[in-house]
DNA sequence: TAAATAATTCAGTATATTCTGAAATACTAT
DNA sequence: ATAGTATTTCAGAATATACTGAATTATTTA
């Protein structure tokens, strides 16, 4: 009886354990976070996490096998996403779990925008008021269909890729606050970079999107035609 | 500049894996969850997870590694307990996603309970429509300090331990209804199979006192005097 | 039908993890 | 001091995981 207790136990410790072994590996964990921002191919994803392609279908498969992700072929590509909206959230709780308690989280993005001479991010709030004053463009440097899934208020997409060719549409006579995907994501500061080089007014929102909306602030979703 | 980019993230990903990989072990999640109950000694923890001295002590010092539990040391004994509660809501997020994403959770406890002649638990809707009919006993048979800890409103507290010595305690006109640590814990099922071969009408409560609480139904907790 | 491409699988090597029993440590009580 | 106890550390064997390059599969296009 008592092992029968054990057993059971000991089985539903496994299971929980699925989740915990799929989410083990740096590189798995990178892939979550960029299925969180949206659905991709498998070569993408290998691309934007500088992995191996055998790697990539290795660890989507772990990933498929914990039921984080689900896969769906079209043609010749294979699309991943996220299995399901909790998966993202609780993705996000890990980040928020390891940014509270290791210290060495901040540790290493303090020293990476120091060496990038990162200067202070702006916060929310700040923002928010700087919004209120009418003195700011707000720009979006992310690929634009994550733009489209969901982007802040009166926010402007430029993707870094595009950025260097449409200097023209932007102010110098405004401050301009870039944000991306979220304090761990580089877009947005080499947009700063780029654009202080060239004369602008530029800084880094910390947030992204996610962590914006998931504070409940509004987030602005394009409409499906 | 784009290699120093990919060292940035690899080193935050690296961080985030601090986290999976101490829950990637079927043992450290159940003593995980045991010390969400409350603090504990290693030997305690040992003999509850049915794990050897030396082993227990490994991966407790895995978990305090990744910073989510941390060790006090009373004379002989070292008592452990979870870091902050931010890491018993990350516990209960991982047992909520492997609940939600993976069918062999419920497929496991159904055919444990099945083989238990389980029969079927109240939920919380119904215990509270028994309790506003007043013809139920609430009963925790947890060890008493948990019950100190924390426990149902108007419960009586009767540790699985006791039960057969205090059987006169219990009234044999009224449904009793007794609970645990939650759907994976059985001491609560001993109880009940207990009470029924003594000729009581006893039930299960599915829930324990920490989903009961984080449904944001009332719990009670002890004064210390 | 053949060539090209995305994705997966396979095999092999290097590395990490887990568990065990024995030894070492740190305290307490006699 | 000595014996006893809880805990930790250590060393080693068994197993699991991660990455690589080659081979295979599935699909599209020429």
């Amino acid at each position: 009886m008592a092992s029968q207790n054990r057993r059971f136990k000991t089985a539903i410790y496994e299971q929980f354990a699925r989740i915990g072994k799929a989410i083990s590996n740096p590189s798995r964990l990178e892939l979550l976070d960029l299925l969180g921002q949206g659905p991709r191919t498998v070569e993408a994803l290998a691309k934007e996490a500088g992995l191996g392609p055998a790697n990539t279908s290795q660890h989507l498969k772990a990933l498929r096998g914990a039921r984080l992700v689900e896969a769906e072929k079209n043609g010749l590509y294979v699309t991943y996403r996220l299995a399901d909206e909790q998966v993202g959230r609780f993705f996000r709780s890990i980040q928020m779990l390891a940014e509270a308690r290791l210290a060495e989280v901040g540790e290493i993005t303090r020293r990476f925008l120091e060496a990038r001479q990162g200067l202070q991010p702006v916060g929310r709030e700040q923002l928010l008021a700087k919004v209120r004053d009418g003195a700011v463009t707000v720009l979006d440097v992310r690929p634009s269909e994550e733009f489209r899934t969901g982007h802040l208020p009166g926010a402007l997409s430029v993707p870094l890729k595009e950025l260097e060719h449409r200097l023209s549409e932007l102010p110098r006579d405004r401050e301009i606050v870039a944000y991306c995907r979220g304090p761990y994501c580089v877009l947005a500061l080499e947009a700063v970079e780029l654009l202080r080089a060239q004369g602008f007014n530029a800084f880094r929102l910390e947030d992204g999107v996610q962590d914006w909306q998931a504070r409940g602030y509004p987030v602005m979703v394009e409409e499906r035609p």
